[in-house]
DNA sequence: AAGTACATGTAACAGGTTACATGATTCA
DNA sequence: TGAATCATGTAACCTGTTACATGTACTT
């Protein structure tokens, strides 16, 4: 239930349309949720249905036009309940931390060469967020909506940071390896591997 | 596709019942991509019709009877090509970043709490982890297989440390803020938060 | 008049979640 | 025999993804 109040975000900080808001969830917002433009109409219908969002007036509902929208009182009231709610954070689930599980049981084959790929991949990322630190929130300014939106770039910095500490261990880790091929059943660790308390 | 994969390194591993299985995905490989039994029986049937995997002899095709599955050649074949083969990394999509942000627009009221609730649970968890390195990873003991499932327990114990750092930082922050009430448009800092290139 | 970019949608499907249903086994 | 537990499954629904469809505005 977070791409609603995603979008009630996006449109509180400014009013747009459904190709504005896929262009902004390409970045900005879209660095930590991500949507495509089909998911975007199709929450817009909802929202306006249930009387969160409006129209801008001066648009009729013809079919290849611009149509932009505003959010209502409604609409911000139910965005701070959810802000102030409780929700518990969500368990892990990451492919890459899985595929070295399944390696310990099949072997590594071609493994080495996509934890290089990968490292890259959030080198780059850093980079951008890191860009973009300096140039949306440079020293002196500190509002406290300026200080929230810095904590959530923070985020992404810290978990990006994680993932090129992670990989530079695994790529010692798994480069030390001789290609280990399939696994060797007699010789396997803890039947449950990382297992139970 | 990442279940398929997740439940055919489970039972390489050891090979199980949907029960069992279900046990599993609670604790161990469930750490790193959690399953509802529901999710589990499903693909199980759908990687037994794929001739991935087979249920072990000697069990009538009974309702509420034990049914156990082991792995296929070509089970294994396919996850050897799936750990090899070449996956993006997913973008960041996390509601508890996602409503920091939306709190620069309509306040902090009741973040504090949710922020303070989410360290501990992160304590919890990073405590256990460290318990189970302690216990299945004691120094001595490193074939391959090991430094692989250490490894990815080590991404787990980074997670959390990141978590844990980041929530300082924003207790911190929201801390320090007189519960910022709904965000005064007129005050607000760039139109696109943590913008584009 | 044709092509391209802009803009809004529909349809079909896969994966994940929640609620419920059914049968077998054990034990009081 | 009735309740609790183990075990497997069905159904409905929601979210997210992929492919495609339709219409407008601008340019050449």
């Amino acid at each position: 239930m977070s791409l609603p109040h995603a979008i009630l975000t996006a449109l509180l900080e400014k009013p747009s349309s459904g190709l504005e808001l896929t262009r902004r969830f390409d970045r900005s917002i879209g660095y930590f949720w991500s949507a495509t433009h089909q998911q975007i109409y199709r929450e817009l219908g909802r929202l306006e249905e249930a009387g969160y969002i409006r129209a801008l007036p001066g648009d009729g509902p013809v079919r290849g036009q611009r149509k932009a929208y505003e959010v209502l009182p409604a609409g911000s009231g139910e965005l701070a309940r959810w802000v102030g709610g409780s929700q518990d954070p969500k368990a892990i689930r990451d492919p890459l931390l899985l595929r070295v599980r399944a390696a310990a049981v099949v072997g590594t084959d071609g493994l080495l060469a996509e934890l290089r790929r990968h490292l890259e991949l959030h080198r780059r990322q850093l980079a951008l967020y890191e860009a973009i630190e300096e140039r949306d929130f440079p020293p002196g300014r500190d509002s406290d909506e300026d200080r929230l939106r810095r904590l959530v770039l923070h985020g992404g910095i810290g978990l990006e940071t994680f993932w090129l500490r992670w990989l530079e261990e695994a790529l010692e880790e798994v480069g030390g390896m001789a290609d280990l091929p399939g696994g060797d059943p007699d010789a396997a660790g803890p039947a449950d591997g990382a297992g139970a308390p």
